[in-house]
DNA sequence: GTCTATACAGCGATAGAC
DNA sequence: GTCTATCGCTGTATAGAC
């Protein structure tokens, strides 16, 4: 925090912006942070940020769209054909962003939300949409491997997941102990019959999995 | 929406404050409305509002207090011998928030947490506290009696319930569905062994329509 | 308790020189 | 691309009359 950037060369000072708006974003809120802030950490004036990017509603889309970019490069960076490892990958990239302090964009956002620019809600709306696809079809997959025993839709279990970690994000953020996330995460996995990834390594699995009680009987 | 409250009896107003500045930080967040716009809706002007709440910061730690104590109450009167239906009606508080288009109180306040007064912050960590020291009691009970079967440390259980509920919410509001949240509700809720409402009536006691604690928030 | 009036900082945004 | 300068508006908060 004490630390302030080097002043960037021309042509990378759009994607600055878009690196200091959205860690600005992440721990304040989009309502949050002001073209001040930014201008002060790159020490620039304010007209000048407003010719990269006119307005911050324009800001606040492209840091959405390139948000989700990123986070789809993510998940196609941990596909494999082991889901139980797949889905600890997707909760360490959740975990990535606490421990730097940040909430989830799209989570943060999403509690803005009614008084976002609709260009922002749609671009959130589409985070959202992708997240929930690319993680019901991975369980979905797990189940039909046989590496996933949970029950009903996978869709549902895809959203409850998500809304899991989001909310675990934003109460670990308020105590400033990332080990709540990751306890609460543990839990989570552990419905989907998933173990602690410290007893991964080999298929060999001594304990119990934790069944899902889901729709038991 | 639509319509303006009419002009409080003077004794009223600081309560009334207080409901309309509740509403506000529930689907804004706290740094999304001003004085201004508690002003506007009831039909003083700013500095009459000063008189009974000098700071912004001291009107929303109040907003917690009052917030956290009518909780409290509410928690206090969904007690029940039977841990089930107590869990059922303690995700139907959230859920009568979320179906006037409100978020959690103190969930919109997480998000926001870092940019809060300190008074607030603390205030907002009490709740937190409060909830989860009540609901890992709750599920404790119900394990000790035989009707939750669920594995793990009962305050992990209660803070992964808390996290699903206040992601769900997030979530939800994103897309204007207020049946997500009762999906994943219920998908958490499953996770403790706790069967939909409608499948419980067969083997105690029939299915009563009655709502009555729907009351207030 | 409520008002008018105002202070003063901050906001997003623009015009035009360099 | 960046600057200086400025606009119009909104934000929280205060002083003092009624």
């Amino acid at each position: 925090m004490s630390k302030r950037s080097e002043r960037p060369a021309p042509s990378e000072t759009a994607p600055r912006m878009l690196d200091v708006a959205e860690r600005l974003a992440q721990t304040r809120g989009f309502n949050g942070f002001s073209y001040a802030d930014i201008a002060a950490e790159m020490r620039l004036t304010k007209a000048s940020l407003h010719y990269h990017f006119a307005t911050k509603a324009d800001l606040g889309a492209a840091l959405i769209v390139r948000y989700a970019k990123r986070f789809d490069e993510a998940l196609a960076q941990i596909e494999s054909p082991d889901a139980q490892q797949v889905l600890r990958k997707y909760v360490r990239l959740y975990e990535s962003v606490l421990v730097r302090d940040r909430m989830c964009l799209c989570g943060m956002l999403a509690a803005e939300y009614s008084t976002l620019p609709s260009s922002m809600q749609s671009a959130l709306r589409q985070f959202f949409d992708m997240n929930e696809t690319w993680l019901a079809a991975t369980l979905e997959r797990g189940r039909a491997h046989g590496h996933l025993p949970f029950n009903g839709s996978a869709l549902e279990a895809a959203r409850t997941l998500t809304a899991g970690l989001e909310g675990a994000m934003l109460l670990a953020r308020s105590y400033e102990e990332p080990g709540r996330f990751t306890a609460i995460a543990s839990h989570l996995l552990a419905a989907f019959g998933i173990l602690p990834v410290s007893l991964t390594g080999s298929s060999r699995s001594p304990q119990r999995p934790k069944r899902s009680q889901a729709a038991a009987r």
